[in-house]
DNA sequence: TAATAAAGACTGACTAGACAGGCAACAACA
DNA sequence: TGTTGTTGCCTGTCTAGTCAGTCTTTATTA
């Protein structure tokens, strides 16, 4: 049998390309991301064929990891409130806990090696908690809004949260609650 | 005597520079934004240092214009509401008419070019901004939170709206509604 | 008014360095 | 020994910033 490609090693170039671009930015050499990932130069284009489909691929995983998160434990019974409350919360303890996957996230998020589609898909594993939000707001004052603008305010105000909550850990459970207040008030 | 410097010149390259800046994004050449300024290539700096500092000073210099935008035409003695509702019309308004220069300062805003002393400036020309919000704020639900924060939610909206509103012109008078009223909703 | 000089704004070819990706050699396993 | 993953050196390309020199305008003189 072959030896099989590594898929550990392709984990450890995504952790690594992870830790990089949070301190160095995207204009990081891919050398560094090679080192760092405790793997040779050239050894990086045989499991990313080039530094952009890197990228694409680390902003899908991170993507669909948080999305994974958010959406844990669910108890599909409760009250709307609760229900979004339930997410917001698993949202807001993800982004603690993984403050620099967030804020590779970030600069993924802006720069332009993304792709469309890359985009797409990544907006898709978000949709269950778009749907989720459909419910909370189906009796409040934003629903004859469009579908999605409601979405970017729920995500604009989540990002604004943890942003405090990161700078700010010691008051990070204030300001998660007078997020989601701010949200629901919003919202009805 | 020495013929003065030339101010326009200088113009001309920070307006070439946001041109080029929103097609080309930051990593775009000086050379090309030289060019679209009609200067030659080494020009550029004889006006700008280097592009570091070119991008401080735009950065600076668009973030000021809008904060003038968003304040102009203030009448101090309106009720609260009506006061912030005036703001955010100009702030809207200054976002539809001058897209370009939007996007240019979301890129520079996330780019670590930009210094800490440069971004503290900035903050500082929304100052008038912040205090009216807390007047705004005074007697709701929001009145115990962190000054910044409730900043960054209202600034967090407001993006959101202005995203929606370039992206969809057609329906750009009712993202601005109905994003002040979330806003407002929110804090009262 | 015309000729000359001085000043300094402006130019663009050039350089030094950085980096993405290629590739020829190598190592490990069947 | 053949096959395949792995290596790290190499190269072609790109670009920020430099610098020796040109050009334009103003000041001075006759």
């Amino acid at each position: 049998m072959p030896r099989p490609r590594s898929d550990e090693k392709r984990s450890a170039i995504l952790e690594a390309a992870t830790r990089i671009i949070v301190m160095q930015g995207l204009s990081a050499p891919t050398a560094g991301i090679a080192k760092e990932a405790g793997v040779a130069n050239g050894s990086f284009f045989t499991y990313f064929e080039t530094k952009t489909v890197l990228f694409n691929h680390l902003y899908l995983e991170i993507k669909a990891e948080m999305a994974s998160a958010i959406l844990k434990n669910r108890s599909a019974s409760a009250e709307p409130r609760e229900e979004l409350f339930h997410v917001w919360r698993n949202w807001m303890n993800w982004a603690v806990s993984n403050p620099q996957k967030r804020k590779a996230l970030a600069q993924l998020g802006v720069s332009d090696e993304i792709t469309p589609d890359t985009r797409a898909a990544g907006h898709k594993t978000m949709a269950p908690i778009a749907e989720l939000l459909e419910r909370a707001r189906a009796h409040g004052p934003m629903q004859k809004a469009r579908k999605g603008f409601v979405g970017a305010l729920m995500n604009s105000i989540a990002e604004a949260t943890m942003d405090f909550m990161t700078q700010d850990p010691a008051n990070a459970k204030k300001y998660s609650k007078e997020g989601f207040d701010a949200l629901w008030r919003m919202l009805n």
